[in-house]
RNA sequence: GGGUGAUUAGCUCAGUUGGCUAGAGCAUCUCGUUUACACCGAGAGGGUCGGGGGUUCGAGUCCCUCAUCACCCACCA
């Protein structure tokens, strides 16, 4: 294969891909320690955003190199039905039909629905693919196959047989535009500027930010130590309503905070979460007032029918006009919950559902995160999880919705009290034992089942899947769902299994937009992944987003990072043309890696050091360290200075060796290019995702600093040649060993016209090396860089004291570490070299200056 | 109200257990077409690591404190 110029991603991705799925590369291989990490399921009929890009690269670079270690490593792919966030989307596309979901059954919505996610499926494997994720499609699962219902209600059953879920009627986070209840968690807040109103109550004035309530008002509370109230206690005082008299209670709760308006509270327990709390400790009547639909029900009179905003305004008017309403706070600020999907305020409402009892089911999982049984990374986040977890009320699991799992639980038609589990959920009704049950019209919070995600993969309990790769070894999922997914796998996982679900945890931080801001499709600021692989490739796209990003930190998205690693391939690309060129198509001898020059040493200590460094960096998900390190190296080490070095004197065993060691190393990061640079290495039959991750070989230490030597020589050329505006000079040296052997080197890299022995010395003197050695320069070119010699000279002077200072502190010399002092001691011997190096040759121009 | 994180070069960000002259990419300036690469090469400039205290032989890193920003949790009738 004759290379291009350039490295062209678009020529050789798809093909690349195609490979190394027909190899079965993605497969595990059979025995071997496994490597597992499951793929949070991306929804099934979305694009993938760029945080899917961040998560699969994440992902697949640690599979990649463990694969490379030789695990037997898996992938696991999915898609995601996504409940009710596909089902907002049906609806809207339903809305633009000029319909609504209320136009049809459950059962009719969600047929239309599968029909819709069926149609748009595919896209989203189109994208992992082309992002390169070397996942194991042959084991693809989506959250509604039989396998996930089955466990998930495998799991229900068990739940439901340890009274881990109860079913209640109890105050539930309802969006009455979607008219379903919500978990705790998926409620946004917004602040806003809510009307508090002082309403008279008899002998009491309350302030409240809800009028429209007061149809469902059973007491009135104050707190127990109230003076100003005592009287009134337990109680029942007579109020002038809009409807006339009417007759409440009142009730002393700790709740009440006197400082607080009047220090009196109207008590609505059937649409406050305070108030429903209140009511149970004194056993208070709730009475509804607002509808599902949000409109006010007949217990609000000629109310009745009005949506919340408009009868609060209303009622005020009215409670006004009958001179009821002493004073509106039009400026008080209060935190208002809302939909976090359509922004419509959250009505607590009264509703049954089940409820799991996450006291109980949190408790084992609490217990084995203190025992450290999972590492998170970043690890403060082992903390915050276990905080909530300790404090997480009961959670609601049904859902007023048609998309998602049926909930398998049916009810007596004769006896609502009568509740029983059944698996035939795909039925409305059925008979048992004579009697007829009808189904729980609702589904499971998503996030119920895919809180099973890291085993119902595997085919829970009885395939060898599951006993072999389970628990699975990395959980990678962005930090936003730590609470709302993570906390619940572990609970989940354990509870099922009995075991923790994952070893590691890895949250990565949002991308932001490129102005810091949120990405969002309502600020049109999200970017296409699929736009920057066709503009720059898919592993510019890897290395660029993962480059400089930390666990658990927001950063924004940096299109320069996208540049620098589609040049890096570039990079690659060339250092391949270049090696393969210089070795010929006749080059076999690779296992001959043979140092000969100390550049063959220089470059095999520095291939070893990174492998050392890369390999630590990956076995402790420091993913951004690694990828600096390879990018350093690859372009620094062995393309700027060894390759420069070799066309001297070409080793190709070392040239060979080096460029399979940098593929292999780079392969996690920038798979495609890799793999296809290594295809078109003649003397290596395989794939490179199935060769192995390198094996150190190390350079001799004396032998490589010789070209550490020769670097410094040509680093200060190279700088008092930019310095002085010299072109083309001429290097001097009196009977220098080194200078003699590389002295064509020397003069190619530093851009020379020649490097010779001379029995004097003249010129500007170099002072970077012990070999003695002169630039040709005339004295008054020379004399120009005395002012960077004097610098140099300060510096040098500085750094000089510094280490004799500390040299000369008996607790540094008593208390740091051995290593450490050896090596100010010899830092000090070079730096004092040095100085005295510039030292004489600022004398020696004080001298010629003299002579002037 | 409680908690967490951030504050490092013009910009976006690294900096693992405290270790000596704090790094990267991009941007800037100067030069350069020497048989891989202009998606390039060489050189250079640019930071009192948010402020103030402390611990230590030694602090970007640990402790205290203040400031600013971000996020999370609780949720105010």
């Amino acid at each position: 294969m004759k290379l291009g110029k350039t490295y062209d991603p678009q020529e050789y991705e798809a093909m690349i891909y195609d490979l190394w799925e027909q190899s079965g590369a993605f497969k595990p291989k059979e025995g071997g320690e496994p490597f597992v990490t499951v793929m949070p399921p991306p929804n099934a009929n979305a694009n993938l955003h760029i945080g899917h890009a961040l998560n699969n690269s994440l992902q697949d670079i640690a599979v990649r190199y463990q694969r490379m270690q030789g695990k037997s490593a898996l992938f696991l792919p999915g898609a995601d039905h996504a409940g009710f966030e596909t089902q907002v989307v049906y609806e809207k596309q339903l809305t633009q039909e000029g319909k609504s979901r209320f136009d049809f059954s459950r059962d009719e919505l969600y047929a239309r629905i599968y029909e819709f996610v069926q149609a748009n499926r595919g896209n989203m494997e189109k994208q992992v693919r082309a992002m390169g994720a070397s996942v194991d499609w042959s084991r693809a699962m989506f959250t509604l196959d039989e396998q996930v219902v089955k466990t998930t209600y495998g799991t229900f059953k068990k739940m439901w047989e340890d009274k881990l879920i109860y079913r209640g009627e109890r105050l539930v986070n309802y969006c009455t535009f979607h008219r379903t209840g919500f978990a705790d968690i998926e409620v946004s807040y917004e602040e806003r500027t809510s009307p508090l109103y002082y309403l008279k109550y008899g002998p009491f004035t309350l302030a409240t930010t809800r009028p429209e309530t007061k149809f469902g008002d059973t007491a009135v509370a104050v707190h127990p130590d109230d003076k100003r109230y005592k009287e009134f206690i337990g109680k029942v005082i007579t109020a002038e309503g809009l409807n006339g008299p009417f007759e409440i209670r009142v009730v002393a709760d700790q709740y009440v905070d006197p400082a607080f308006g009047t220090g009196a509270v109207k008590i609505t327990p059937a649409h406050d979460f305070n108030d429903w709390e209140i009511a149970q400790r004194h056993n208070l009547e709730a009475i509804r007032v607002i509808n599902h639909d949000g409109m006010l029900n007949h217990r609000a009179g000629q109310f009745e029918g009005m949506p919340v905003a408009e009868a609060r305004i209303k009622v005020a008017a009215a409670l006004k006009d009958k001179g009821l309403l002493e004073k509106i706070d039009e400026n008080y600020r209060n935190r208002v919950g809302v939909c976090y999907k359509c922004g419509t305020v959250i009505e607590p409402m009264l509703l049954d559902q089940w409820f799991i009892d996450m006291k109980r089911l949190a408790a084992p999982a609490i217990k084995e995160l203190k025992r450290n049984k999972i590492a998170f990374h970043p690890t403060q986040k082992l903390e915050q999880t276990i905080t909530y977890l300790e404090t997480v009320k009961d959670w609601n699991i049904s859902r007023q919705i048609a998309w998602g799992i049926p909930i398998p639980a049916f009810q007596n038609t004769e006896d609502p009290d009568d509740w029983i589990f059944d698996d035939r959920a795909n039925q409305e009704i059925i008979e048992l034992d004579g009697k007829t049950y009808r189904r729980d019209a609702d589904v499971f919070d998503t996030w119920f089942s895919s809180g099973h995600w890291p085993f119902v993969t595997l085919d829970y309990p009885d395939n060898p899947d599951f006993k072999r790769f389970y628990p699975n070894d990395l959980m990678e999922t962005g930090i936003d769902i730590l609470y709302q997914w993570v906390a619940r796998m572990i609970a989940l996982g354990l509870y099922v299994t009995g075991v923790v679900p994952f070893k590691n945890v890895y949250l990565h931080g949002m991308v932001r937009s490129e102005d810091g801001r949120k990405m969002s499709k309502s600020l049109g600021n999200v970017l296409d992944p699929q736009q920057v692989i066709a503009s720059h490739g898919s592993d510019a796209l890897r290395m660029g987003i993962i480059s400089g990003r930390s666990p658990g930190l927001s950063a924004a998205y940096d299109p320069s990072k996208i540049d620098a690693a589609r040049n890096f391939c570039n990079k690659l690309w060339n250092i391949a043309r270049f090696v393969e060129d210089t070795i010929g198509d006749n080059y076999d001898g690779r296992h001959k890696a043979t140092p000969e020059t100390p550049a063959d040493h220089w470059i095999l200590l520095k291939l070893q050091h990174a492998t050392e460094k890369m390999t630590l960096d990956l076995e402790n998900y420091r993913f951004s360290e690694a990828y600096d390190t390879l990018y350093h190296t690859v372009w620094d080490d062995f393309a700027d200075w060894y390759i420069e070095a070799s066309k001297s004197s070409p080793n190709h065993g070392v040239l060979a060796y080096g460029l399979e060691t940098l593929l292999k190393l780079a392969h996690p990061f920038a798979p495609f290019v890799s793999e296809t640079i290594w295809q078109t290495l003649k003397w290596e039959k395989g794939l490179l995702i199935s060769s192995s991750w390198p094996v150190a070989k190390a350079g001799n230490k004396e032998q490589a600093s010789v070209f550490s030597d020769l670097q410094a020589i040509i680093t200060e050329i190279r700088s008092i040649s930019r310095n002085l505006h010299l072109s083309r000079s001429h290097l001097y040296h009196t009977g220098s060993q080194l200078l003699t052997a590389h002295g064509e080197l020397i003069a190619r890299m530093a851009h020379l016209k020649g490097v010779s022995e001379v029995s004097d010395g003249k010129g500007l003197r170099l002072t970077s090396t012990k070999e003695n050695c002169w630039l040709d320069v005339d004295q008054e070119t020379a004399r120009s860089y005395l002012g960077k010699l004097e610098e140099q000279q300060t510096a040098e002077g500085l750094s000089v004291e510094r280490m004799k200072a500390r040299l000369a502190n008996k607790s540094y010399v008593s208390n740091a570490p051995k290593e450490l002092v050896a090596e100010t001691k010899s830092n000090l011997a070079a730096s004092e070299h040095r100085l005295q190096q510039i030292n004489s040759e600022i004398d020696a121009f004080a001298a010629t200056a003299q002579d002037v």
